[in-house]
DNA sequence: CTGTTAGCGCCTTCAA
DNA sequence: TTGAAGGCGCTAACAG
């Protein structure tokens, strides 16, 4: 391996020079820094990472940690991952514009006892990304004592860490809302996921919060899901047989992946969405537009959360000490046509905080997008440029 | 922070000790042991990754790199990146079960433009794992000089380096092979991706040889599209315009994405699949299942692809020297009712390689799966196990 | 079984 | 403008 000091010697300068001139500091005459060049291109020298880390006590590598539920593996039907896929390339994105590098972690189980693995990691990053609730609160806290740690799509109510999430209880309550008041739907059926996860108990929060102001309106029943197609199936035959007799107006999916399985529960079944039943789904995942007909659903921005993330972690770092913050990033209501909109719709609009969301409180955070642009469903316009963000609300926890 | 050192004074040991401890060797005292431990316990104690790598002048890292294309950044229909993703969590896997860490790059150009940033990144790494033709071969050679290479879905013949691909060939074949002999097309239409792409190249060998063997058949337009959703919908406008008149029997698609924008642009012209034109993707994405008519495609082991670079290149670390090798993956026919086959098919079945795909010429990699296992669309049976599958075949370049 | 002691490759004052 | 030299935190002989 080829070390500064061989170009040192190869070049007959210092390795202090030779540093100079690798990271362009200007205290070099021009001939020496054109010398040190040439022989560092002529031996392909290239800086060793770890050393560089030792040395500036800086590894400039901040990790990124989500689930993988080993037992799906090799399941086709696990789509869990799209969400962090998309959040991880925004990180990507935030992470590469200062040059510092990704380091993945897949974590096994769902609760913290990987945990030696996580606090191993942390001596290999500056800082690190976690996905939601894969992290118990305590070994978060743990965590933190080493490296500053933002979660993602955790609870906006955590006091420990930083928080990038969304706005989901928001987005919930636009969602039933639209069910009762566009289309008249009272019945409700709730195929929920996971008690513990962050995003949905907001989702449940905003769906309970929009049945309650509308007297006549209930929810008829719920399942308890997973998150995944498979899971979603189970859920629309759950519902068949328990309420096959009187169906719902409208089923509630805890993410679309259930969304989709529970529309291919129904149809094989005979039932028709949306005129026998409504459905919504939750993130829009790609697929959700593609079923027959498309999930009407709430637009996360999961990219976004990723890149903020990235951006609050780097805050982080930088001082250290700040009291942690919750981030709540504004949602979209995707309308096609599960819902009962008829068919081609496909509308775009901004959700309105609902009050107790996090960001309803902050005076610039109701503004969402600033358009409502309806956007065709093979849309041909190329925006080639990123499109123009309101500035996401920020709350310091009091 | 804390230090070896710390953790040492503190036991009342030398680091050489503590060291030992952490590293589970035996040569310690019991309970000097449990001395140490409980120190590092009470003290937080986490090895810095970079002192580690630094010392035993090996990073335990492997880096992950695949292209973004920026321009589409924020368009929903991006779904290029749906394969690496799966690629990627082989890789994941692969990866952690040796305890080694992933470190990602998404890099910006097709091309070797963004080659510095490559450069660098061999410094941080152990080995790396480069998607298909992102790196151009003279540049690929270079970063070889540093540390071990292996192209994801190159050139089966790429002689620099070493790959690890899918019978791309075969699978194509099959594909058509399937429409001439099941479902006598013969005027076929070409939505076709990149001319360099690796991939590509193979699929459009086996399409051509397939023509040629069949007189009678033809190919009697293409499209010069770009893998995405929307590209598909190009194509197929472009085939309507140009063939309107005079439909094709079936439109192969380089990939699944362009099949669905395909099937969007053909439905909305109020061409009906497959009863007017048969159609047919490429990779089996999760979306393409849920179309209507689900899409026909040939499976590729994408998962399987990431654990097999990854062995690979661990391999190429222990013994470098060794010649460049490729490794071709078998493939599954998936068949849905794209095709023509009847509404609510769903079977895979392994392909058997023609003459020529790199997978032909040993004597097991004929053998695929080992059954023709049908499955069903929303098959309930949870594989708890990995499925057993026969082993890759391998080839040494000659 | 345990301690001593060189490095690993680079960065960064401090002097010259 | 350049060079000399002391770490950064850990590992791995080599001695005891």
């Amino acid at each position: 391996m080829i070390t500064l000091y061989d170009v040192a010697r190869e070049a007959g300068v210092s390795t202090a020079t030779v540093s100079r001139v690798i990271h362009g500091q200007d205290r070099v005459r021009d001939v020496t820094r054109q010398r040190v060049n040439e022989v560092i291109e002529r031996l392909g020298y290239v800086p060793d990472g770890a050393a560089q880390s030792l040395s500036r006590r800086r590894k400039e590598i901040i990790g990124f940690v989500c689930v993988e539920s080993r037992a799906r593996q090799y399941d086709v039907e696990n789509m869990n991952l799209l969400y962090y896929d998309e959040v991880m390339r925004g990180v990507g994105a935030g992470v590469s514009d200062s040059g510092w590098s990704l380091l993945i972690t897949y974590l096994n189980g769902e609760n913290g006892q990987d945990f030696p693995r996580l606090r191993n990691l942390s001596g290999k990053v500056d800082g690190m990304l976690i996905g939601h609730a894969v992290v118990p609160s305590p070994l978060l806290a743990r965590l933190t004592e080493r490296v500053p740690v933002v979660v993602i799509a955790g609870a906006p109510g955590e006091t420990t860490v930083d928080v990038v999430t969304a706005d989901n209880r928001s987005g919930s309550a636009a969602l039933v809302t639209h069910l009762i008041e566009a289309h008249g739907r009272k019945r409700f059926y709730h195929a929920d996921g996971p008690a513990h996860v962050a995003d949905l108990k907001e989702r449940r929060l905003g769906l309970e919060r929009v049945i309650r102001a509308h007297p006549g309106c209930r929810v008829i029943g719920s399942f308890p899901g997973e998150l995944s197609v498979q899971s979603g199936v189970e859920a629309g035959e759950s519902l068949l047989a328990s309420h096959g007799a009187s169906l719902p107006d409208a089923v509630v999916a805890a993410n679309d992946q259930m969304a989709i399985g529970i529309l291919q529960a129904l149809t094989q079944a005979g039932v028709r969405v949306p005129e026998d039943v409504a459905l919504v789904g939750f993130d829009d995942i790609y697929p959700g537009c593609l079923s027959d007909p498309p999930i009407t659903t709430v637009h996360q921005p999961m990219r976004m959360l990723g890149e903020r993330a990235c951006i609050r972690l780097m805050d982080r770092m930088v001082r250290p000490g700040l009291r942690p913050r919750a981030e709540v990033l504004p949602v979209d209501l995707v309308l096609r046509s599960s819902c009962g909109c008829p068919p081609g719709t496909a509308m775009r609009l901004p959700v309105t905080p609902v009050r107790g969301s996090r960001l309803a409180r902050t005076g610039n955070g109701a503004a969402g997008l600033s358009t409502a642009d309806g956007v065709a469903r093979t849309a041909r316009a190329a925006r080639p440029q990123r499109a123009p963000r309101s500035q996401p609300a920020e709350i310091t926890e009091s």
